[in-house]
RNA sequence: GGACCUUUAGCUCAGUUGGUUAGAGCGUUUCGUUGACAUCGAAAAGGUCACUGGUUCGAGUCCAGUAAGGUCCA
């Protein structure tokens, strides 16, 4: 067996055991009936991305899971891949050229594509690699990617069965337009932000009454251009003789424009009157609708003003433009005032630029099984942790809009839709829609739009698992893993993302195996296996593999086709000042920086450390080092143990325990397994909940207090004697074996490479081929060894620690906490001197103490007032009394307060009819030995005159 | 405007169904190179649990309101 080094070195180890992992094949998802599924399928992060400290907790977290699964006897799954990511990856490739003087038209689609192709070769996906150095066991060889040949036809097959379904439609309508990136953009990507600005008061003269006005408040003037009309709302005294009167419009092509009555205005906002400006703002296009009035766009796509807009304003930009136009509102006498005004404007989340609305054509998706997707929440098909999220989720389904799904770009699955050349593309008998496109080609244009980024990535859990390729399914095992167990996610993303998979699935997935039966241990039903055989060689059939739901689906029907059971959702790291960690802003720590210094090991159990269930995580640093602290210890305490005797027969949990010799357990063997019990049951109870940060403080506190702190040291005294030395031993592997399984999921490196350095591990084998026994299992083995937890014993340790600490504080008081030689006495009883001296040498030894003798009356020591008697620090020199009263008077003063509580609580026969017996029976044991401690130190004190 | 979250030690946070003298890590002070670990050990100081009221024998915990900070949706 090798010598564990004096320090843990994180670096060659992380290395070798990926390796090894890796070259084992111990992360590939098997289908096997004999054991349990478990399945997550990663977030894809951007191609673009790499590490953040964002990825960093959530990936690590899913490694918790997966495996803590592997442990658990489960044959699991993770998923891993990348999202091409639109809109990022586009703009990132453009950015490049740009620095070449050139734009992407320069290439034209189809070398610019290939352009983003290579970018993507070279530099795409560096995240994945990242990942691997944190530890991450994803089955590498499903490696997808959302711009895959095989993921985007099936990308492809899903608009057009929802196409036929009835799902997908094209409209001239309303859109989020960003003049950054010149495309359309859903709902969800715009991002509201308070801007102050100024807000114009504008008059628009009457045409019939020279010299009246009509005064309304914009933040727009340069679309004063496109106005059309005045609204104004029917109910409103102040201009119900104006209705049906036209007004001139004061700057741009002049115009007579209509003052229209509409119910929509809101009378209370500035004058009353409303300018409209159909091509530019939502309401009024709908207040245009309704009064049949035109359309006048005066903005270029990229935000520009057209010649629409006038020859003053042509050609500038729309900022630009509003100046101008508020100053030739001014030249003109049409501006009344301009007054500082702060409203929320829509910013594109990508380009940071305030969205324009505007008048196009796109393709629609009426989103399908809404209803379902509710009740999948509702009824807890899936659960959410934290479960409040539901709420938000609920409360968006309930007001969902149809979803923009075509973007202007060219990064992304193109729109399968092609128009007859020449024909008018707005009507339907003009489309070709198909997967594989018109048998004529030549006589039809492909549409140019590209498909939305999350119209891809909602398919992300069964796309992945070969669906709705029959073949391929049963290739990946889509059935034993579908419904994929969790999802680990942030909460920012629950519309994008969750919600839309949730819905994906409902109306995508077939009524595979799982909704007709059992999926473990037995083989597929009739039904699945006759659908799978009947399907084999048909390509990309999802209407055959998954035909449209008849009617609303049944709750057997939800839960076989829902996306995943259980969605996590991660808090969002911030820095110290709260602030969301960004690039911009340069506050995010690089993690592989971290990872050199800390360890991967160290990152891992310090990000989750500081990442409470449902919170948001402040950084810090520290937490990192002390995750790395952590890692040493566990190290150290390895090395204690290897230095402390031969190694005995660990090759399973029986091994050890058969070494174990109950006859010969003293009151600290008692205690250790207790807690050790006690500490597997927690952490089987906190990763069954989410609860990582829970999970990681009592393994934390277990090894470092209870085992190292003490039952190490009290080791030391045992080891000494010939008859303790093998139980002793036997315990610690037992404890150490017990931890290192608890810990792998967590910190897997370290615990790899210590089972195999301290002979836990079959030949050829690694932690992860052993089960980690939870609190059930060890308890039965506890059993079967005959060893019954004696709490006796278990309470007396508590007592000795008590002990050993006062007698180091007393020293510590008198500026003896270096000796080794001071000796301490005792008046005590019978029976806690049988207590103290069975376990002298181990208190001596952790008190530095040489001896402890018992008396019968001590005069003028220091004193201090424990369970187990009141002990006395023999000091050759003369006690400074005075300082000694202070001392115990101070501690009185505080109990006599805590006594004085108790007796008051007792005394109130409301208290003690009410209360139940344990907590009566509990305040009276309390009281009693309050009163007991106090009464010892009066007659201290009283000693010292 | 609607919804949600947070407020506990100098800092970052635990505190499960209400029940001993409210805990941890870091930081601070003092002491310590005792043959696992100075990436360590020991001791200590430090909190009217944001505020007000209510329920209760009993509230950090439950309820109502207030204040401050944050997030999401309009």
């Amino acid at each position: 067996m090798p010598e564990i080094t004096k320090s843990y070195e994180s670096r060659d180890i992380e290395k070798k055991w990926y390796a090894a992992w890796l070259e084992a094949k111990c992360f590939a998802g098997r289908v096997d009936a004999a054991r349990e599924p478990y399945s997550i399928a990663i977030p894809p992060p951007n191609v673009t991305g790499v590490l953040t400290m964002g990825h960093v907790l959530n990936n690590t977290i899913q490694d918790i899971l997966i495996r803590r699964a592997r442990l658990e006897g489960k044959s699991a799954l993770w998923l891993p891949g990348t999202d091409h990511a639109g809109i990022a990856t586009q703009t990132v490739v453009e950015r490049e050229l740009r620095k070449q003087k050139q734009t992407r038209h320069d290439y034209g689609r189809e070398k610019f594509v290939e352009k983003v192709w290579a970018w993507r070769q070279e530099k795409g996906g560096i995240i994945l690699e990242q990942l691997r150095r944190l530890g991450a066991s994803c089955d590498w060889d499903r490696t997808a990617f959302t711009m895959d040949p095989a993921y985007s036809q099936r990308v492809i097959a899903v608009f057009v069965e929802l196409f036929n379904r009835g799902y997908i439609y094209r409209g001239k309508r309303m859109v989020n337009w960003c003049p950054g990136t010149q495309t359309a953009l859903s709902d969800e990507e715009v991002i509201m932000k308070p801007v102050n600005g100024l807000i114009y008061r504008v008059r628009y003269e009457l045409t019939n009454a020279p010299g009246n006005f009509i005064e309304v408040k914009t933040t727009r003037p340069e679309t004063i251009p496109g106005d059309v009309a005045i609204a104004v709302h029917p109910d409103d005294p102040r201009y119900t003789a104006l209705i049906g009167q036209t007004v001139r419009r004061p700057i741009g092509p002049a115009a007579e424009m209509p003052i229209v009555a509409d119910s929509a205005v809101d009378k209370e906002f500035g004058s009353g009157a409303l300018k409209i400006t159909p091509a530019h703002d939502k309401t009024d296009y709908e207040i245009g609708l309704r009064h049949r009035l035109p359309v006048i766009d005066v903005l270029n796509p990229n935000g520009s003003l057209n010649e629409l807009a006038g020859p003053e304003l042509a050609g500038m930009d729309r900022f630009a433009a509003r100046k101008k136009a508020a100053e030739m509102l001014k030249a003109n006498g049409a501006l009344v005032a301009e007054e500082p005004y702060s409203n929320n404007v829509g910013y594109s989340e990508r380009a940071d630029v305030p969205i324009e609305p505007r008048l196009t054509e796109q393709w629609w998706l009426r989103y399908p099984k809404i209803e379902e997707a509710k009740a999948a929440v509702r009824d807890g098909h899936i659960k959410f942790y934290p479960e409040r999220w539901s709420k938000v989720y609920l409360h968006w389904l309930e007001n969902i809009q149809d979803w923009c799904i075509s973007r202007q770009l060219w990064w992304g699955h193109r729109i399968p839709v092609w128009y007859r050349k020449g024909a008018n593309r707005s009507e339907p008998q003009n489309w070709h829609v198909s997967v594989n496109g018109p048998a004529d080609p030549q006589d039809w244009e492909q549409e140019d739009d590209v498909l939305d980024t999350w119209a891809s990535s909602w398919l992300w859990p069964f796309a992945t698992l070969g669906w709705p390729d029959a073949e391929e399914m049963k290739r990946a095992g889509f059935n034993y893993f579908y419904p994929t167990t969790t999802l680990v996610t942030g909460p920012d993303i629950i519309f994008f993302w969750v919600a839309r998979m949730i819905m994906a699935g409902l109306e995508l997935v077939p009524n595979g195996s799982a909704e007709a039966g059992n999926r473990i241990g037995s083989k597929p039903t009739q039904g699945a296996t006759g659908a799978l055989e009947s399907l084999s060689g048909i390509r990309h059939s999802v209407s055959e593999i998954a035909p449209a739901a008849s009617g609303p689906l049944t709750a057997k029907q939800i839960e076989a086709r829902i996306p995943f059971r259980n969605v996590y959702f991660t808090g969002i790291i911030r820095d110290q000042q709260g602030r969301k960690m960004s690039k911009s802003l340069g506050n995010s720590p690089d993690p592989l920086d971290l990872i050199d210094a800390y360890g991967a090991d160290g990152l891992r159990f310090g990000i989750i450390s500081i990442a409470p269930q449902g919170q948001d995580i402040r950084f810090q640093e520290d937490r990192i080092e002390s995750g790395k602290n952590f890692c040493n210890k566990l190290w150290n305490a390895s090395r204690f143990r290897q230095m402390s005797g031969e190694a005995g027969d660990n090759s399973s949990l029986g091994a050890v325990m058969a070494r174990i010799d109950p006859p010969k357990f003293d009151s600290d063997d008692h205690a250790i397994l207790e807690r050790l019990l006690a500490t597997t049951r927690d952490v089987d109870r906190c990763l069954a909940e989410f609860e990582f940060s829970a999970a990681v403080q009592a393994l934390y506190g277990f090894f470092w207090n209870d085992f190292c702190d003490w039952y190490v040291e009290v080791s030391k005294a045992k080891l000494q004697a010939a008859d303790t030395k093998a139980n002793c031993l036997a315990i610690q592997d037992l404890v150490l074996r017990q931890a290192l399984l608890l810990l792998h999921p967590f910190i897997p490196f370290i615990t790899e490479e210590l089972w195999q350095l301290l002979g836990y591990a079959k030949p050829g084998a690694f932690i992860e081929d052993s089960r980690a026994e939870g609190g059930d299992e060890l308890a039965k083995s506890y059993a079967s060894r005959g060893l019954a937890l004696d709490h006796e014993q278990i309470a007396t340790v508590q007592n000795l620690k008590a002990f050993v600490s006062q007698a180091r504080a007393l020293k510590a008081e008198h500026n003896l906490a270096s000796r080794r030689d001071v000796k301490f006495s005792v008046i005590t009883s019978d029976r806690d001197w049988s207590i103290l001296s069975a376990n002298a040498a181990k208190a001596n030894r952790l008190a530095g103490a040489a001896e402890l003798v018992r008396r019968e009356s001590v005069e003028g020591a220091p004193a201090a007032v424990t369970a187990l008697g009141t002990l006395y620090l023999d000091l050759a020199s003369t006690v400074d009394v005075g300082a000694e009263k202070i001392r115990l008077t101070k501690e009185l003063e505080a109990l006599t307060k805590h006594v004085a509580g108790t007796e008051a609580r007792l005394a109130n026969q409301a208290f003690v009819s009410k209360a139940p017996p344990a907590v009566l029976e509990g305040a009276r044991k309390q009281l009693a030995d309050q009163q007991a401690k106090r009464a010892e130190l009066e007659r201290l004190l009283k000693s010292l005159g």
